[in-house]
DNA sequence: TCTTTGTTTGACCAACTGGTCAAATCAACG
DNA sequence: CGTTGATTTGACCAGTTGGTCAAACAAAGA
């Protein structure tokens, strides 16, 4: 059986996702040094490996309680409602989290970038068995001719595409802009964008 | 006045930028090691450091080299030519760069994920410039009514995301779609969303 | 051939890396 | 208070890192 954790378990533990967070979402896996999140949580490196056994161990936690979160907007996806409502509602979801979590947008961005060494299992597993079991309702809203004949697992990719950009090419967005809110627009721009794709 | 390069340095230079380019794509510029690199150029890490005076120098050699070949398909695109046509033809070329270099692909987004250390600079410059110059022509086509009012920056955005998405996010994309071929259906798809979004 | 210039390498270095460990310190509870 | 278990740390380690350097080696022209 297993003891339950402390209150400086738990504010260490969270303390070190965080600075995990930070770290590991700028630099990558192999850019970041235990030295960097100890640092970042406040801890000394011995300290920061007293609460999780290896840099691993922080990364994958880190992952691991990320995909939920990440997971979420699609799983709201609701069969039974308005075809166009659903999918631009879900757009908005997606957009907002670029907007809200842009550092765990980067984490996930860097691990795929460089081949999701860590999640490939999550990948063909979870996230496969939910976006295949989405794709289907949206795949009858388009056989229903509620919605246009798209491929949706393709709509599915375009909606992370538009909407995670804003989050992983920030810098580029940015520089390019000169805004300091390059998400007021982007909002509009998207939802006609999407809008436009479903229209019959 | 500086020497021609010989022989030897024309080809030892290209095998370290293919091999610098294979590492960096998948690793990022800190998580790549210049063992790695030279085992990869079949040169031996003293040799390597000969023809590159530093890992800093090989990784931003890569950079500005493709930053051309990366604007290329922007570049092309023709005013006076027909808008629609003029605007799906680049988004061909850019899904083409995704299909043809990947790796590229995947180098630019290391980059910029992590903040652009190395090239902030091309991008507030160069590529801000080509951007402001074809989105000014697209808003002129918007003004026009010869497409849809898109904002016309947003709009090359979203071109960049679609397409790029398939070069840098290909792990989860193969491992959704179990296809040996996600482009085949990427094309169709992006061409039906893009002449959506462009529809008046 | 000899010489000059270009090329390659083994040995080496200091800094940094993830990780260990025993000892010191602290918190909580009876 | 005293004791027990949780927490923290300095010192340390072996492997890796980017980079240096002198010496060995090849190429090419005179």
């Amino acid at each position: 059986m297993t003891k339950p954790p402390t209150r400086i378990q738990k504010r260490n533990r969270a303390a070190i996702l965080t600075a995990g967070l930070d770290v590991f979402s700028q630099y990558g896996f192999r850019g970041s040094t235990l030295d960097q999140i100890a640092v970042a949580a406040g801890l000394s490196k011995p300290n920061l490996l007293y609460y999780f056994p290896s840099k691993d161990a922080i990364y994958t936690a880190l992952l691991e309680r990320l995909l939920e979160t990440w997971l979420a907007p699609l799983q709201q996806m609701n069969a039974d409602g308005d075809p166009v409502t659903e999918i631009l509602d879900y757009t908005h979801r997606k957009l907002e989290m670029s907007r809200d979590y842009p550092r765990e947008s980067r984490l996930f961005a860097n691990e795929i970038v460089q081949g999701a060494p860590h999640i490939a299992d999550h990948l063909s597993g979870e996230l496969r068995v939910l976006v295949d079991e989405k794709a289907a309702v949206i795949q009858g809203w388009a056989k229903a001719g509620k919605i246009a004949d798209v491929d949706a697992h393709h709509l599915i990719f375009s909606i992370w595409a538009l909407t995670q950009h804003y989050a992983d090419f920030d810098v580029q967005v940015r520089a390019v802009l000169n805004t300091d809110d390059p998400f007021a627009r982007a909002g509009p721009f998207l939802d006609h964008a999407v809008r436009s794709i479903l229209r019959r």
